[in-house]
DNA sequence: GATGGTTGTGTTAGCGCTATCATAACGGAA
DNA sequence: TTCCGTTATGATAGCGCTAACACAACCATC
């Protein structure tokens, strides 16, 4: 039986402890308190003690929403993130609390569902909140996002994709160039025939680059070229174990897939198990992200392996400085991307003329 | 080369326009404007259109940390996870979130890394914000963090557990008898040597809770019992990899191993795919969460299936109702679990005599 | 035509902090 | 001595919003 259970019910916020309490215990005046606990150095460390001690013994904390009215600094820092489930994203929200958790700025987390419109609401609701900061995955956004950022004055770093005009702030890479790096890379590997597994492409810059760079390495290394090697699969194993099977049965004669996810590419690798396709001799499989399973599937998963946690910290530091005054130079990031070449794709590249281009190198 | 770069800087978000301003546009008083926004419907239709105009007409967005301040609500329900990494927990912030952003909440996220330290840290930092409530995994928690929630006065749910004192409120499932039941499961099948593979059980009152649900089973089940049947591995593929392989070596006669979570089972199976080793005749695997990866691999992996989502979704409308005054008069909600089993454990169970004890029902 | 309820709007007074300026105390330089 | 700079603290006035009450206008009732 719980014994304490009578006291537990909320009292609401308004009973909490006032600094004003904390001030007339310690002998001070409240903004004495304020100053204490926000520049120590500015109060005699006989006054310091005092205070603390007062803190301490009322369980005073602070009311950071009357704070961060009065000065105007709200020490939290919107993200907008298209889903959760993928860990991908977490790798980021990982590295960006790791930056911010120390300079005691806190994290609001929302996730779009790969909707502009959403997106642009959350953008509304956070601004709301007159965040410090505002982090957003990608660079295609609603109109009245970037007008209601525009004129917002908050420091905004969009992230994961390349951009000249980014609206504030950017960290990224080109996922043009990686989905393009890969399919040459299977290219140089002897694949002759490449089928593409891409993410939904509508209101997803990134999942439309990696199809604009996987046609672009298609018409430049002279293979077939066809919107019925394409496939669009939404993010789950299966979709990838669907999205294969569908491409082997229409194009018997295709060698390889390039997925634009690695949760994709492992699906399809299962099926291969269960279908008896001979991986990497007789079909190559390729990912994208790098995620941990990948080194671990039998055969390990070719994939391009991206800054994940990076992007997310590296957006963090770009905010921190912007409030601190510390205005970098480069307002853009490219912290760019590697081939990963494991088992799911032949070891060693076919030996062979390639025609006179430019070859990517990994 | 951007042109509004030069506007685009921030002027600090004092700038914004007020509800006086738009309340000036409208011919109205702040009050009014303040009306139309939050409670319409006291507002006569005709002056609500003109304070709809001048809102449009002046990009007007409400300062809630004032607005928060004033009323005493924050509309900001904080979340504390143990990592965001491991997508199980995604799930529940997705049910948080589903719920929550429709009623015009928002969520602080921040994760302890498994420390009972840096979770009361996290939760006197978040109660500095004021949030509307806030929602915790597990059940085991620092002493200042029950003090300090106790006088708080804020809505708390707790997770992923089960105990007969939660500091508030609770959602959650046994992890003892998920793990016992599963346990038995296995021995039903005909296995007869059942080793461990566990989270770190350390300030995490889950992973202990399964262990202990193991050794109940195994006690019961008259199944070898031993310190050395039993091993912890942080959460990775390769952990689970590496554990198979120092628990197969150490008893060679060991034919299976529950494991405290999807992903170890699921490196372990692969790691069992590069070791030729049987599953599920020689071996069988078992792992906990039932993630989708779990339907996927080759074979199948027998899992536990865990109310996730509907976790994040049940707590979220605990604190609703709890702010709305619905005072529920269940505190505490066992979403309960659910055995599935599939081909990394044998199909038909071994039909034999059982010791006269309660069995478990999955 | 006085009473009472309802509806719509405004006035006032904060919410709990911090920015800003003022002030006091002190030590050293001219 | 007077003056100035430095350091420590306080008084005052908000930050931008909403709670609580006041009040006016209107309709219905008896």
């Amino acid at each position: 039986m719980p014994k304490e259970s009578a006291t537990r019910r909320p009292r609401g916020l308004g009973t909490a402890v006032r600094i004003e309490e904390v001030a007339r215990l310690a002998g001070v005046s409240a903004i004495t308190v304020s100053r204490a606990l926000n520049t120590p150095d500015k109060v005699a460390e006989k006054t310091r003690e005092a205070v603390w001690e007062a803190i301490e013994k009322t369980g005073y904390i602070p009311n950071r929403l009357a704070g961060s009215l009065a000065s105007n600094r709200s020490h939290t820092i919107g993200v907008i993130i298209p889903t959760i489930i993928n860990s991908i994203f977490a790798d980021k929200v990982q590295g960006m609390t790791d930056v911010l958790l120390k300079e005691g700025y806190h994290l609001m987390l929302a996730n779009s569902g790969y909707s502009l419109e959403v997106e642009a609401d959350l953008v509304s609701a956070f601004v709301a909140q007159r965040p410090s900061g505002l982090v957003l995955t990608g660079v295609s956004h609603a109109d009245r996002t970037r007008t209601l950022l525009g004129r917002a004055g908050i420091a905004v770093v969009e992230t994961w994709s390349l951009s000249e005009e980014p609206i504030d702030m950017l960290v990224g890479f080109s996922n043009e160039k990686a989905a393009h790096a890969m399919v040459r890379h299977l290219h140089g590997l002897g694949y002759r025939k490449i089928g593409l597994v891409s993410a939904p492409v509508e209101h997803n810059d990134r999942a439309a680059s990696r199809v604009a760079g996987y046609r672009r390495a298609v018409r430049e290394c002279g293979l077939p070229e066809a919107r019925s090697l394409e496939r669009e699969a939404a993010f789950s194993f299966r979709n990838g174990a669907l999205a294969l099977a569908s491409l082997v049965e229409a194009h018997p004669d295709m060698d390889a897939i390039f997925f634009a996810n690695d949760i994709l590419a492992a699906g399809a690798l299962l099926e291969c198990q269960r279908r008896g396709i001979a991986v990497p001799d007789e079909f190559g499989i390729a990912g994208f992200d790098d995620v941990d399973l990948a080194a671990e599937t039998v055969p390990g998963l070719t994939t391009v392996r991206i800054p994940r946690y990076e992007i997310g910290a590296r957006a963090a530091q770009l905010i921190l400085d912007r409030i601190a005054g510390r205005e970098s130079n480069d307002r853009i990031i490219d912290l760019g991307f590697e081939i990963v070449s494991r088992g799911s794709t032949r070891a060693a590249p076919v030996v062979q003329p390639r025609p006179a281009l430019r070859r990517a190198d990994a």
